[in-house]
DNA sequence: TCTATAAATATTGTCGACAATCTGTAGAGA
DNA sequence: TCTCTACAGATTGTCGACAATATTTATAGA
């Protein structure tokens, strides 16, 4: 039955054109290419994209089940609108998410995974140091840190949640609000104190430790807020 | 611009196939009328739903989304398979979410949803001595009282992601492993502990009480997995 | 001038057909 | 007899067209 023929599996990623028009409409959302709140129009997206409207309402389908766009029958779909309220919730489950990945990481986390999270950590050092705190650190390196503690953990669900949902709107947030740690030192201190209790497999440390990092990002956010009600403005977290 | 007109707005639930086929596909297959592990045929569901292609289709990327079913290009869809790994994975993302769903709803629920909260208990105290155990607190009774904690937590990501998301999933080990309860008037006891936790405005409390309750159902799964591997016998969680 | 109705336009929802890909089967060659 | 290839059938992916609904514009009346 099953063909041992020695023709390689060529690795050449044969995929739908939904999903991969899915895809670059989520790059698109999250960079603000399309803009937050816009209506989507339907022959215009499948224009750009060069596809029919049926592989387009597919990925559209997709987008809706991620919260990255709101359908409203027979009238039409919007890019999502940013909020600072939408924020601090998010902020509260990744609390509650990370925490508990972080605790399961200092049990499953592989003493190999360890090391890489902490030359992740020397080399967001070395990024701090040069640039000042402006740099890859603060857009996409914090969530590189936070995603692989994710996948120490070893639970598919949380990898499912975390990774594959609600972070395309964290990335989001952090494009379209300019959200990027006021305290990239600090931050960095509390990564490592966060890798060593997952080295010491401490699990409720290490689930403690990882709450407070979240949850003083987000006190960071609603204190900015409540001084300045300047939306559009950078916020610091 | 907006019409003053005096005719009524007729709650008539204007709903697209898409989205009423979805919700249908998605009962089935949490009761088991489409088995778990069985391939989608596309033409013979659009058959049995009286729908074309098209916006099955579309439902289809939803229930790709809501993990209930699993899609691989070129090939067919299938109905998730149910591991009791994926239910151990499930009821930590459950600890941890709903724990501090039970935090925030000790700061938020109003006192009339405390109330209600209370009746419902009542409720389920008369089913559990009427009916021995067997009742409906051991279906979906459980799972309304969860629900409303996580309503009280006013946190919409919070009520999406499990209200949406993960209770579809849940419902479905209910129904297909007859994952239920073992000990309801434990359970019972623990519930009114956690009301008690809420309304005394305690979240450090409220969050202790609702992670060791859904922990202690987990370990309770662990145990009578890990003593007989029947695996399509009862789970008493 | 403003409002309410009605036609016109555009958009969304749905369908059937065709193309591309996969799966299973039959047959040729060793 | 076994393996590999080629064909046949079925399924998935994609498209364009039509129907239903919403939005906009034009028009008539007060």
């Amino acid at each position: 039955m099953t063909t041992k023929s020695n023709i390689r599996e060529l690795p050449v990623e044969v995929i739908t054109l939904a999903d991969r028009v899915c895809a670059e409409i989520v790059t698109a959302i999250v960079k603000g290419e399309i803009p937050s709140g816009q209506k989507i129009s339907e022959p215009e997206l499948a224009r750009t994209y060069g596809i029919s409207r049926g592989p387009l309402r597919e990925a559209m389908r997709r987008l809706e089940g991620l919260r990255l766009i709101e359908r409203k029958p027979n009238v039409g779909a919007r890019v999502v609108q940013l909020s600072i309220k939408e924020l601090v919730e998010i902020y509260h489950v990744r609390e509650a998410l990370e925490g508990m990945a972080c605790r399961m990481a200092a049990l499953h986390m592989s003493d190999e995974e360890i090391a890489d999270l902490r030359s992740l950590l020397d080399e967001h050092e070395r990024s701090v140091q040069e640039l000042d705190g402006r740099s890859y650190f603060q857009k996409e390196g914090d969530l590189d840190f936070h995603y692989r503690i994710v996948q120490g953990s070893k639970n598919e669900k949380l990898l499912e949640l975390l990774g594959s949902d609600l972070y395309h709107l964290v990335r989001m947030y952090r494009y379209q609000f300019s959200v990027s740690s006021s305290r990239p030192k600090r931050a960095l201190k509390e990564h490592r104190q966060i890798v060593d209790a997952i080295e010491a497999r401490d699990p409720e440390l290490a689930e403690l430790l990882m709450r407070r990092h979240i949850s003083a990002a987000r006190q960071n956010i609603e204190n900015k807020l409540n001084l300045s009600s300047n939306i559009k403005g950078e916020i610091h977290g």
